[in-house]
DNA sequence: CAACTTGGTAAGTCTAGACTAACGGTTAGT
DNA sequence: ACTAACCGTTAGTCTAGACTTACCAAGTTG
C-alpha cells in the first residue's frame, strides 16, 4: 500500500517523467510515445514497464496497439504523499519557530 | 520560478527521499543525518546540495553546525504540480469514456 | 497466406551519478 | 594555543539502470 514511495522514485527518471507528462494528456499507445520521446521503443516499453509495476500507468489493449493511460486515483494518492510531507514540514517550522521566540 | 520538474527529478533517489522523509519531521544537521543513514556523511552533504538547488531545502547555518530544513513552499509547488497532472488525467479518462459510449 | 505493424523481452554496452577516502576551513570548548 | 567536532569539496571508483540491437509473438490488412 505505500507504494507511493515506489511511484515517487520512478519518476525520477527524466525520460519516465516525460512519459507520464504526455499520457496525462491523453491515453497513448507505445509507439506514438516512441515517435516523441527521444529514445527507442523497447526503451519506452522498459519504461512503461516500471510505470505500470508501481501503479502510475494502465494499459490496455485495443486490436493491435496496447494503449497506455495515467490512472488518476494514482496521483491522488501520490498528491496525498506530498500533502502529508507539507503538513509535517509546516508543523515543523511552527515548532522551531516558537522555540527560538521562547529563547527570547 | 524554481521548476518542479527538477525537484520532483530529486526526490527520485531513495537515499534523497530518506533524507526528505527525516527532514520533514524536524529540522537537522549532517552530522545527524548521517548517523540515521546508511550512507557517509559525505554524501549526505552532497545530496543536500542537490536539494538545495532544486529548492527542497533550506539551510541555516547553527554555529558550528548547519541545520537543513524542509521548504514547505517547495512542497505545496510540488502537491500543485501533482495536482495539474491530475486534473489533465482526469479530464483525459472523462474524454475517452464519453467517446466510448457515442460508439455504441 | 504474405506483408506489415505493434509490442514485449533478452542480451549486452555504456554512462550518469552515488559513494568513499582524504584534505582544508571554520567554530566551540578547555 | 591546542584539540575536537562539524562541514564542504575534490578526486577517483564502481555499480545501477538506461539504452540499443536483435528476435519472436500476435494482430491487422489486402
Amino acid at each position: 500500500m505505500t507504494n507511493q514511495r515506489a511511484a515517487l522514485l520512478a519518476l525520477g527518471d527524466p525520460t519516465r517523467l516525460l512519459i507520464v507528462e504526455h499520457l496525462v494528456d491523453r491515453p497513448l499507445a507505445v509507439v506514438d510515445l516512441a515517435k516523441v520521446l527521444p529514445v527507442s521503443r523497447p526503451a519506452v516499453s522498459q519504461h512503461l514497464r516500471v510505470l505500470k509495476d508501481v501503479g502510475l500507468v494502465i494499459d490496455e489493449r485495443a486490436g493491435n496497439r496496447r494503449v497506455y493511460r495515467v490512472d488518476p486515483d494514482a496521483l491522488a494518492r501520490l498528491r496525498g504523499q506530498l500533502d502529508q510531507f507539507w503538513e509535517k514540514a509546516l508543523a515543523a517550522y511552527k515548532s522551531t519557530v516558537e522555540q527560538r521566540d521562547e529563547e527570547v
